[in-house]
DNA sequence: GTAAGTGCAAAACCTTTGCACGTCG
DNA sequence: CGACGTGCAAAGGTTTTGCACTTAC
């Protein structure tokens, strides 16, 4: 375990203090820690797995703090918020593509596997437009159960 | 206000009778009261709306009954349930049609309208079979916001 | 008669918030 | 230092549940 500092992170971390500093907030110690967690943790999470892994990096994070520091990752775009009907709402490390993401959500393991949509790009704006409004944002999932064993189970395969 | 009866109504609750019955279940006073209000209810309400209406039919009906009673409501396919990212959950009494519906949520005066999107119906199935999985349903939710005056405030208006 | 259904109130659950203390700049 | 941020615990708001009483069949 050497501690040689990782680049990628010092760049992002970088980029979070950044816009951190652009509102007038502060870069402390369990901020930046969450800021961690969130981008690092692999696949789709909740507010308490978030808190744990905070945890690991930095003790002294509370649970409030992680309710608190959910919407500065969201507004920066480090993290994307999910809501795909469970009791708790999910959290996405942001990939950074463009490109549009359905939810393929199977039922029997918890699973939720992105799918690239992109041609449901046009569709917000369209029905939106029919009706004169302004489209903010669009939310496409697919519930599904898996067959057997062709199931990705707990594992967010590759879209 | 003549007393006569309204035959859709007792058409309807007929049906729903039936469905109690061949399920062993019984067709108690509170119980129908809150199938007539979920029928009846015009537009997107909550669990709350829903005793209100029930309650005006029979002051009996408590919080409990509405939500031991939406499960069988859905169940039945005499309401559908709708998660559109807010802290209740919506109902919609089932209009019947068959095509499949998206949801265009404004954010500002809080109405949600159903949108036809008949072409969405492959997306699910494909997508699932690609994964290997079968498909249960799917959604589409467009938010936006009404351009001042031009919004259907509060009217869910014809799709 | 008897098992299913009901009302009430308390519990559960995730998330938010008030308050006094800590700490970043 | 002074305001912003934090931890703790309590509050909030919707939905669920345990229990004793009712009631449909």
């Amino acid at each position: 375990m050497p501690k040689q500092p990782n680049p990628e992170s010092a760049v992002q971390s970088g980029a979070f203090k950044a816009f951190i500093a652009e509102k007038g907030l502060r870069a402390t110690r369990q901020r930046m820690a969450v800021f961690e967690a969130a981008r690092t943790i692999q696949g789709h999470y909740t507010a308490e797995d978030l808190l744990k892994k905070a945890r690991s990096l930095d003790r002294s994070v509370s649970r409030a703090t992680i309710y608190r520091a959910l919407p500065l990752l969201v507004g920066s775009n480090v993290i994307r918020e999910m809501d795909v009907g469970r009791d708790q709402k999910y959290y996405l490390a942001e990939a950074g593509s463009a490109t549009f993401r359905a939810q393929l959500i199977c039922e029997n393991c918890d699973s939720i596997v992105e799918v690239d949509a992109p041609f449901m790009e046009w569709y917000g704006k369209a029905v939106a437009a029919k009706h004169g409004m302004r489209p903010l944002s669009q939310k496409l999932q697919v519930t599904a159960s898996c067959l057997n064993d062709r199931c990705p189970r707990r594992k967010p395969a590759r879209s």
